[in-house]
DNA sequence: TACTGATAGTCAGCATACTGAACAATATCC
DNA sequence: GGATATTGTTCAGTATGCTGACTATCAGTA
């Protein structure tokens, strides 16, 4: 009989799951409010301002059903700001605050130390290794999902 | 600058997001409307039979809050049940149903297919590579998550 | 220009996950 | 035995994620 801890797809939930709590714990503990999914929007934003949501969306692998929310809180806690594009009226356009920089700036010590924990029983050759055959795994998976990873356009 | 790509954490969400996509796609095609967490409940609820929900909850490292609404549904579609403990009159004790047996047997093909897809980018070797590097990974940050795995009790 | 198809964003609805709180029942300790 | 702590379950509230539908807009074409 096969154990539920043999099956990939329930590592993969356990792993997430411990680093979702572990970012949670690093970001709290250094003073702030903020999910993963929050991060990583917020930071692909700051490198690439005025972009779209389904741009954005493409390029962290979200649904754009998730996106509307994650910015929704973006915008309410002052960190982003949301625009009507002018060259398509359909799109908005998104920018980093002030205040979003900041909160990037010094969020990013937990960030890292997040990552470290998380991977905290795996020696250095191990952790590369398993971001590896993760990665593979996923570029294999990437078109499985309903929101798969998209390079931005030119 | 660090991609989100290099960061664990999102190779961790990104795993997991294609692993329930495929889980979904090929138990729906076999015809069951089912997820990998209802799927893992129910199997271990037929291996552990009478057991309570907060043990279901450790043995799956599932968040106590969470398994109620789990076995809500599995309770609304026939395939298992809840019923009062006699020698503890806060505990529910869970069966599997025969329907939920039957469902199991026949949803087996489609589950193990769903692993298989999932890692189809890795060979044999990385593949076993891969589940003992997240085992590892897991272990260590057990603790670390509100839902941690635990054993049955004797 | 009118039609057709595609695209950007949103929304309603459902299913995980978690926090924190409540309640009832049990266990423990003095 | 009675106060106290702990445990099993549920609930309200919030945040992802997804499906499917809808509106507004844009792009291409007959």
């Amino acid at each position: 009989m096969k154990d539920n801890n043999d099956m990939p797809g329930h590592l993969a939930r356990r792993f997430q799951q411990i680093a979702v709590a572990v970012f949670l714990a690093e970001v709290g503990d250094a003073g702030f409010d903020l999910t993963p999914v929050q991060y990583a929007a917020l930071a692909t934003i700051k490198a690439n301002p005025g972009l779209d949501q389904v741009t954005l969306a493409g390029l962290i692998a979200y649904d754009r059903t998730t996106i509307t929310g994650v910015i929704d809180r973006l915008v309410q806690k002052g960190l982003a700001e949301r625009r009507a594009s002018r060259r398509d009226r359909r799109a908005r356009e998104l920018e980093i605050t002030d205040e979003g920089r900041r909160t990037l700036r010094k969020i990013t010590p937990a960030v890292e130390s997040a990552q470290r924990i998380m991977l905290r029983g795996l020696s250095a050759k191990e952790s590369e290794d398993l971001m590896r055959l993760l990665h593979k795994a996923i570029a294999a998976g990437n078109e499985l999902s309903r929101a798969p990873l998209r390079e931005a356009q030119a």
